[in-house]
DNA sequence: CATGAATGAGTCTTCATTCAT
DNA sequence: CATGAATGAAGACTCATTCAT
């Protein structure tokens, strides 16, 4: 495996710098309001130095849809629940929700794409997100049926269910990201996980 | 108060036409991919003759959205607790849930608009509809505060709450337009009712 | 048949002012050379209208070399020399020669365009101008064959004649509009075939 | 007069690998579509590297060009018909004819650039060349002249004629470099003269 | 009222050239 | 000597908007 000499190293800083600036554009103003312009102008490069790290303004966006996620992807499994030797299904419920809320939530651009990221021009990269956030549905589906099957869940539509959870997960993202003052993910998580399993009647 | 003429008449039905055109549109490609030439091709009406009923692109957009804010605030109240002859809150909660995604249900091509209209590249249409959302959000806000007062709901964090509440109604339009056939809109919201006030666990 | 209105004509016209004037700029700076820019300010109108009449600066390119290929293939075709009613075989040679060189030589800018368009960069437009051409030498070629075979003409080698007089013909032509005042066709063609016939030998 | 070192040989070198690679890429895509970027990679040089050796690209081009030219002039001469020790003026003509077209020939990616060398960018570079050709048709009008005067030639026109004869041996260039086999020059300048001379007629 | 030809600001992208290393 | 990352002027093209008819 080639080790990465410095150069190499710059190269993917200026990578960063440059994905950084598209990010924050892109959130603020969505993918068709951001020029390349104000890409470019935000990372402080030159207009042909861009093309030396991504091939096309999409080609970026579709850059950091996919790293994101890769990166989600990474913290969301299948709950188990016939391991004895793995922790209870809401403790494992919890860490996921809580990793993945930390991880779209220190990113504040990332998250405001991820919420409305739904009109790419790329129809490819809008294919990869609706097949993502197809993944995360289907495994609430299968999260509720199994659930349902062993008793722990009441007996609900899993495809309502799974979309309202979604939903419901969607609306705590942005409250998180609108607020100046954020709390803690963990009390967030906590406190959604109860609305969501207890409801909110008394 | 100015009578209709006739003439009126027409020019309100052209209206009409073309904010259904326009709707329709935006809709399929979002506000930057529906361009002015597909707009007036569908509403079949010549290019200028476009500008004797809108000042410009955006503006259809926001007249859009401004009808549809304008008719689920028609749709959405606060809930009256005190009164006596009142029905009981939850009948008049399933009520106005009801009422509104049938509204939002009926169009769909409204209802994709709405959920997806983060980024209006007119930045005081996007207030006007951060503001309709905050309404509700407040309303919701209210509901819990009064309801933990008076003993109905348990004691949650209302911000939390109300935006949770929100992102599952929109998780659930969204569910809800893209299902090829659809459940009715009466069932979904019991069901939807029934896993937020009591959760999804046994 | 639908006829053509006033306006149909008026585009027409337009087409013919922008051919024109794209004929000009390629001409003197070839197609390279010759910026969209140029072509608009040359033509005077604006940007955007040079598009509702050609699909972009190459698609000009090739309807002007198009036009003049099937113009010139009206022009010119095989001699007859079996058909006893038709005029003797030089007669024949020297109509089409002295019509194909009027039409070349009547438009200076396409002439130059003709002689030069070695180098499209629409490969597809190269293979046709390849082709048209091909055609010609071919027509020579079997000329070259028939003539020496009824022994019209010496012996000679058909394909090495064919590249000789069609390079005569260019060289006849790129000295017809260079000269300030060139001489009339006929002569020249009548010169021309002297040398091609008879050589310039005493 | 400098002696040339070593250091000085290898630029040289360089030079010549520079120009090596050009010829070939200006020669497949002609000068605009030659990217630099070809021509260095073609040269297997760093993108600064090359501005050691030449000015800029459209410097490369002039030098090929110039080089060809120059080479060429060495080939071609006034043909004596006074000086009773030269060789016979047909014998002359040959010898300059075979040994221009096999240093065109020997070079194909040369021979394209001299064909279609129309459009230089450089406005200098363009003239220079034309001035190559006018030389060429002077040196061909004079034979002319003097050819009708001693009686060798026939009375022709001779700026027509030598347009004409200019064009004949482009046009054997041309095919000589498109045909897969070639056939060996000195046959070919046989046949050429054969026609020039004497003329296709039997 | 209605049309659609015309406009031109603004878009993304390319590429010859420069310069710090 | 050599490199290649960086530059920015210039390129072709789009599209909401205007205006003469």
């Amino acid at each position: 495996m080639a080790q990465l000499v410095p150069a190499d190293l710059a190269k993917q800083e200026r990578r960063r710098q440059i994905i950084t600036a598209a990010k924050a554009v892109f959130a603020d103003a969505g993918y068709h309001g951001a020029s390349f312009h104000s890409i470019i102008e935000r990372a402080q490069i030159g207009r042909g130095n861009f093309y030396l790290y991504f091939e096309s303004k999409s080609s970026v966006f579709s850059s950091i849809l996919d790293q994101a996620m890769s990166d989600l992807r990474a913290r969301i499994h299948r709950i188990e629940v016939d391991d004895p030797k793995a922790a209870p299904p809401q403790v494992q419920l919890r860490q996921q929700v809580v990793e993945t809320l930390e991880y779209i939530v220190r990113d504040r651009a990332l998250a405001i794409l991820l919420l409305s990221a739904g009109h790419t021009p790329d129809a490819e990269a809008a294919e990869r997100l609706d097949q993502f956030f197809g993944e995360i549905r289907d495994l609430l589906h299968r999260a509720f049926e199994i659930g349902t099957e062993i008793k722990l869940l009441r007996k609900v539509d899993p495809d309502l269910a799974a979309a309202a959870m979604l939903g419901m997960i969607r609306g705590v993202v942005e409250q998180l990201i609108t607020q100046t003052t954020p709390p803690s993910v963990e009390k967030v998580v906590d406190e959604l996980l109860l609305v969501a399993l207890r409801g909110v009647l008394a």
